[in-house]
DNA sequence: AATCTAAATGCAACAATGTTGCGTTTGTTT
DNA sequence: AAACAAACGCAACATTGTTGCATTTAGATT
C-alpha cells in the first residue's frame, strides 16, 4: 500500500507539501526534528510543516517521539500502528554524536517489576549511544 | 550529610536562592521542571533559576530528564551519583494525567539485545500511566 | 569586624520552538 | 467547471532557554 493512498484513507487531502513529507521519512527508519526537516525542504511554511506533522501523527502515519536531549522527532509508523501509543511499541536509538535518532522495531523490551500504586499504561525506552556510521569515525 | 554541605563540597557557594531549590526537591522523590520551580517561589528571577539548576546538575546533586511530553525536569540525586549519566541509572515515571514525573530508584532494568552496528551507551526508561493519586481519583 | 574578590544575581535582550487567527489558495467531489 | 471544505501562508504571539553585563553577596583574608 503506497503512501498517497494511505494519506487519502485518512481522510486527509494529497498536497505537494505533504507528499514531500511523507516521502522523506517512509525512505528511511530516523525519526526527523522539525528543524532538520525545514532546513531541508527550506522553501516549506514552518508553520505547515508543524501542522502536516500533527495532522499525520493524528492520522497514525507518523509517530512522535521526544529524544535524549528534549527535541520532539516524528518517524513513519511501519506496520500499521493500530492505537495512539504506537510510538512506544519500539525502542529508539539516539547517536550521540551525530544526534540522528532510529528507530528499532525489532528489540524486545522485556517486563518490568513495578512497586504498587502505579498503574502502568505504556513505556518508552530510549538507548543512546553511537551509531554505525560515527562509531567507525 | 546535609544538602548545604553538599553544595560547599561542589565548591559553590551557599545562597538563599540555592538552599530554597535544593529544599523543595530534598523534600520529594519528583521531578521538577522549571516552570513549576518558577511557580513554586515566584520571587525568583527565571534566569536565576536555570543557572542554578544548571550548577546543580553539573555539580552531580540533580540530574536532568526530560519527561514524555518533551519537558525538561530536575530532581535530587539520592544515594551519590558517581558518573555524568546518573539520571539514567533508574527509572521515570510519567503520570498522564497531573504530569508529575517521580523517580523510581528501586526498579530493576533488564538488558537489551542489540543488533549489530550500534555501540550502546546508556539507556532511559520512561513509564507512565497513572500515579497513586490520580489513580485512586 | 572591615575588606576583598570571585561567584552569584537581576535585568535586558535575544534565539529557538511551538501555537493561534485569518484571509487566500487548492484538492476533491459533484 | 463550480463549489466547498481542507490546507496553506503570513503575522502575531507564547513559552522555553541562553548570553552579556552591571550590581550584589558569600565567604575567605587580614
Amino acid at each position: 500500500m503506497d503512501v498517497l493512498q494511505q494519506i487519502r484513507d485518512k481522510g486527509l487531502k494529497v498536497t505537494p507539501a505533504r507528499l514531500t513529507i511523507i516521502n522523506e521519512l517512509a525512505g528511511s527508519h530516523m525519526a526527523y526534528s522539525h528543524s532538520e526537516l525545514e532546513t531541508l525542504f527550506s522553501k516549506m511554511d514552518r508553520v505547515t510543516l508543524y501542522r502536516i506533522l500533527k495532522d499525520f501523527e493524528d492520522a497514525g502515519l507518523v509517530h512522535k517521539i521526544v529524544d535524549v536531549q528534549g527535541v520532539t522527532r516524528y518517524a513513519l509508523c511501519k506496520h500499521s500502528c493500530p492505537d495512539e501509543h504506537h510510538a512506544d511499541e519500539h525502542v529508539h536509538f539516539n547517536c550521540n554524536s551525530c544526534h540522528k535518532m532510529f528507530c528499532l522495531e525489532k528489540v524486545h523490551v522485556p517486563e518490568l517489576k513495578m512497586p504498587g500504586g502505579f498503574k502502568v499504561m505504556g513505556l518508552q525506552t530510549l538507548i543512546y549511544g553511537l551509531c554505525k556510521n560515527c562509531n567507525a569515525a
